[in-house]
DNA sequence: GGCGTGACTATAC
DNA sequence: GGTATAGCCACGC
């Protein structure tokens, strides 16, 4: 593992805003590191302790939380994904609404967040 | 190097 | 909507 690959993915999950989510992939591009989704979920399957980072805001590509539905992970990610204004339906978030697959511009400027 | 596995993704059916 | 399949990269045996 890189050091230098897991500060960057960090870095990228913690710009990621209240109230939208995220996916691997998007996060690793953002990240500088494309095509490496499953090592942003790898990286975030290591945070450290202490780190408060906002990982419940990485789902997949299609909205789906990667846990398998009932599992503590899951229902932890579902639980403070809606405490911050994001439903959750079916273990799935509406990309279209929340999603943000544009993380490059929040590294490098924001923009407009209206559609 | 082959093989299996994993917080993944895209495409096809 | 779903399942199957192939591609992807990093790791450990």
């Amino acid at each position: 593992m890189n050091a230098a690959h897991y500060r960057r993915i960090y870095h990228a999950v913690a710009r990621i805003p209240s109230g939208t989510v995220s996916s691997y992939g998007a996060v690793a591009g953002a990240a500088g590191l494309p095509g490496r989704a499953r090592l942003v979920g790898k990286a975030l399957s290591e945070v450290p302790a202490g780190l408060d980072l906002p990982w419940h805001r990485v789902v997949r590509a299609d909205g789906r939380i990667a846990f398998p539905s009932g599992s503590d992970s899951f229902d932890q990610q579902l639980a403070r994904l809606r405490a911050e204004g994001v439903p959750v339906r079916r273990g799935r978030v509406d990309m279209k609404r929340h999603g943000r697959p544009n993380l490059d511009r929040l590294l490098w400027g924001p923009d407009q967040p209206g559609d």
